[in-house]
DNA sequence: TTGAAAGCGCTACCAA
DNA sequence: TTGGTAGCGCTTTCAA
């Protein structure tokens, strides 16, 4: 059915060889020869087997990228971004959502190298490092996404997770609030990053976290996001000093601690001033529009996709590269207090 | 570097062909060569070549996505089931978005059709049917989404839009409503099927749209969304007959006319009440929490999934068969009026 | 139950 | 400048 290097050389009297030098604008033919090819192949509509050019380069021209949660607006962005980005080079891009499920995180990285990507980029689940070495063992060159592992050496791009806590406490403590608490996220590098730049901010004007101002959000999938950043809340208010200021995680967070603050008949921001991360689409439209910090997730993908081309065309291995992005805050109306 | 059939056979003293049946569950073969056989592999890690059986049977367990914005979180969601579903098969699901641009939908298209993907799946900004004739000439089965072509035959899954417009008319007029507008999307399926609704509804309760109460957002990407919502709204509060109801094409258009009756100093729903499509998340925390139309876009994942692996397995072509979605209806504060 | 031979469509290498 | 030969890793067919 399809049209075949074969055919082309037939019509023409050529050798398969050199229609497929033409097509790969091989300098050594005649130029001649070489118009007949093009035309003929044009008239064809050929398109070379990419399954049988795998076979014999070895590469796919194809990029695997495995997220968390597509549906997340930051996920998605970058996804869009990468997809775009490495089209433009004539790759494409593989993409699937772990649900942030570590075992569901291995079977499609599994299946993406079974597929031989020549890249692999991942916003990684896992808790350990285990299944990198898997990755490393087949020799397919991968950039860990977003989150990473302390300790572990890898190609690395994603935002500063410490600016993040520094811009969003930084700007609380301007804005005036003196008792600031941090809702913060799980076990992984972004919430810890977080963190430290919240301590960083606070110690950096002599103040220190008061006693249970920080807390976690819930580890299980129902209490992540807003039930988790509602929950989080409540518990917050019944310290003995209540927070003037909360630095929530992410946005959802944010959103379920707004909620809480709301419910408590506490109003935002003269009473609790709040900041987010992630500043999602529509915060402009929120009961009270949320202030939050932009991880440049356009630039994140940007920058993905400019390493992982890169590669894919370096096939020696060299050193780790790790690529941080500038965050940036945007302010909106829950944290800006009259001054 | 990667292992291979060979060298399984060869570690065992086989064939390679002995191997092969094995590992694709072939049933005539003894059973203690079958355990041996196993056993390497598994030590060994064999992952089989895809490219080279791609070569040979003319398949790629993959498919092909392509959207308009995989951004929007109605797309973000299809995506998101479909890889998911697909991925249980075997499958690996290529995606891109084409950024509502007919041109790069196409190049992206070709790409992928260059590549044997065994289904496409596209959601398409083209205003013509030329590009999906190629498809056919290349054999490769595909399934539109979303928006569909009048008069033209083809595997389709989507939501019943003149559902979306019946349900959100009846329930304006149901809350006492009595000049509904609608803010209308481009010439699309879509937005024809939900003006359809919207007339419909309109007629059952012996009502006709008011003269100057059917606007349409701009056609270009800047007023498409909150801006368009915004713009159009304006020009129905200008007009002769104030509007005490809005159904408007989809969420962000929604936004805008939201807030563009805020400006205006009306209240929402007292003055006007606004129904949107698309239940985007975080509807809940909006300023005024905003009542739409769920397109349920999980069950067009999973629909469309299920028609895609049909078609993978059927290399026989059928008949197109059209799947529509049956739409829900979300009540919130924008439309809900003390009765 | 096992395996030898052929070949999928293409590219790498080297000879003409 | 052109092309013959070999072979990528696998499956299909058919004979042993």
């Amino acid at each position: 059915m399809a049209v075949r290097l074969k055919d082309i050389a037939q019509d023409l009297g050529l050798s398969v060889v050199t229609v497929s030098k033409v097509l790969r604008d091989h300098p050594d033919i005649g130029e001649e020869t070489r118009k007949r090819v093009l035309k003929r192949a044009k008239e064809l509509n050929y398109q070379p087997n990419l399954a049988a050019r795998s076979l014999i380069t070895g590469r796919t021209w194809t990029i695997g990228l495995v997220v968390p949660d597509l549906l997340h607006p930051f996920f998605a962005q970058i996804a869009k971004e990468l997809s775009a980005e490495v089209r433009k080079k004539g790759y494409s891009l593989f993409i699937s959502s772990s649900d942030e499920d570590p075992a569901l995180e291995q079977q499609e990285i599994a299946q993406l190298v079974a597929r031989r990507v020549d890249v692999l980029v991942i916003a990684s689940s896992q808790w350990t490092v285990e299944g990198f070495r898997r990755i490393e063992e087949e020799n397919i060159p991968y950039i860990l996404l977003d989150r990473q592992f302390a300790g572990f050496e890898s190609n690395f791009v994603g935002v500063d997770d410490r600016a993040v806590g520094l811009l969003a406490t930084r700007h609380l403590i301007e804005q005036g609030c003196r008792r600031i608490a941090h809702v913060r996220g799980p076990e992984i590098s972004t919430a810890v990053g977080r963190l430290e730049g919240y301590r960083q901010a606070l110690a950096g004007a002599q103040m220190t976290p008061l006693p249970g101002h920080i807390v976690s959000i819930g580890t299980s999938g129902d209490h992540r996001g807003e039930r988790g950043g509602y929950e989080a809340t409540v518990k917050l208010l019944s310290s003995p000093q209540r927070p003037d200021g909360i630095f929530c995680f992410n946005d959802p967070v944010a959103l379920g601690a707004m909620r809480a603050l709301l419910d408590a008949g506490l109003r935002i921001p003269e009473d609790v001033a709040v900041v987010g991360c992630g500043n999602l689409s529509y915060s402009d439209f929120l009961r009270v529009p949320l202030s939050s910090v932009d991880q440049g997730s356009k630039k994140i993908g940007k920058a993905a996709a400019a390493m992982a081309l890169k590669l894919a065309h370096n096939k020696t291995a060299r050193r780790p590269k790790k690529e941080l992005i500038p965050p940036h805050l945007v302010v909106r109306a829950s944290s800006l207090r009259a001054s």
